[in-house]
DNA sequence: TCGAATTTGTGCGTATGTATC
DNA sequence: GGATACATACGCACAAATTCG
């Protein structure tokens, strides 16, 4: 053996092979810990190492007192974002279109809150006073009663305050949109920006998928008439997601 | 301490947060495993996870003998997409939105083909008869003199055969709406599946950066009158870029 | 220039809790 | 209930790279 690389990675090597080659389909066991110690003669740290990286890699998937199985990639659902905005958009009612596709709300956690600087930022907030000025709502979405998307959405209470929509979910009005016209808020702008990266330890458990997994992450704003009414930072699996951005082609 | 996580975790919360808030900048060196151990009391196991981690999401670089620290992230250039087709939309002349942002065509190869079935579907065409029937060009984008962008795009012969921009470099026509306006196909839609992966070897290799890194793979289609008239795969660095969409806010 | 101290990378052994079968 | 497997955590050792006096 004149291999120089360290043992964990020429076993990780060996099995991604098996798996790229279907000698490991999905779904198929991958030697546990105490066989790959006694199959490869090596010590648990490495065995425990080459299961992480397997998993990190999206390639396996461990249950605790299972095993570790290959993983089957998930066919990807379309997210389509632009179309999500438009049917949001002033006048529509009834469920959103998250919701039409499959998507609930899971939970849902609103507060009043000093806005931190990045979120000030986005909304054009002045300086911070250290008075409670927005209402930042955490959601988890789910769709088939798993979790598939986490949001904060932040407002500021200077637009909100006193009237019945302070909080999200108080009163009958589904989406940004809706709700903000119903307090004579006419949203006209939207922009996302699309950031692709691996997801924290905290995000990718919301999400339940393993960690350090790709993800993606939207900051979404909505403007009227210039003037930023709403942000909320968006993450979901881009192993379970693609994005559909641009205008629905008509006539077809 | 009432803290149910495992303390791996806790402890890459904790820096997480110093790296975010600045406290801890970039180039900061992060505390050694010594000094995790000593100051969060934890065992090495725990302090080596700690630093793996932050390398794996990107926020941490270690240095053998120097130590681990806080990783400078490239600072991501914005990329605009829908402003991008609007201003490619019909009329626009002189260079292209890409361009403006100081991305340059830093190679391209055009040649005739037949399509192979992924792209005969994008671009609704007919079953395969052995006939050449697309154009396929590839780019090789850059920007300051290094590679950021791939593209490979499709049109199909049917539409540009005997016209002057059968091949996409030929003439003073830049972008695909102005090319496609001098043969009088007037693009007025387009749709951008955004997908997230890790890059192929390939890929990664073209764009210069470490094999594995997060990308972004954009397959682009626009239309005319609903037919589709040129189809692209695009794919950029997702630690380089942002990708921007949405309506521009009007008055500001 | 050299060597000591430090730090990461790799590897070893073991123990306990908990989920699954 | 018992065996198995993963998750977390403890301990230690040594090589290679770096830093610094």
């Amino acid at each position: 053996m004149t291999d120089e690389r360290p043992k964990y990675l020429q076993i990780v090597d060996d099995l991604r092979r098996k798996i790229a080659s279907g000698e490991l389909p999905p779904g198929a066991r991958l030697p546990s810990r105490p066989e790959i110690m006694r199959d490869y003669g090596v010590s648990n740290t490495v065995a425990l190492r080459v299961g992480e990286i397997l998993k990190a890699e999206g390639l396996a998937e461990a249950r605790a007192g299972a095993g570790t199985f290959v993983r089957g990639r998930p066919t990807r659902q379309k997210m389509t974002r632009a179309f999500t905005l438009r049917l949001e958009m002033p006048g529509s009612s009834g469920p959103d279109e998250m919701e039409r596709r499959g998507h609930r709300i899971w939970s849902y956690d609103s507060r009043t809150t000093v806005a931190p600087s990045d979120i000030r930022e986005r909304l054009a907030l002045p300086e911070a006073t250290g008075v409670e000025d927005v209402v930042r709502t955490a959601y988890v979405y789910s769709r088939d009663d798993e979790p598939v998307m986490l949001s904060t959405s932040w407002e500021p209470l200077a637009l909100t305050r006193g009237t019945p929509i302070v909080m999200p979910e108080d009163g009958p009005h589904v989406g940004v949109a809706d709700r903000m016209l119903s307090i004579g808020v006419v949203i006209d702008g939207c922009t996302e920006l699309v950031e692709a990266r691996t997801g924290e330890v905290e995000e990718c458990a919301g999400l339940k998928i393993p960690p350090r997994s790709v993800v993606f992450a939207i900051e979404r704003t909505c403007y009227a008439q210039g003037r930023p009414v709403q942000t909320a930072d968006i993450v979901l699996s881009a192993e379970r997601y693609v994005l559909e951005y641009g205008e629905p082609v008509r006539s077809r």
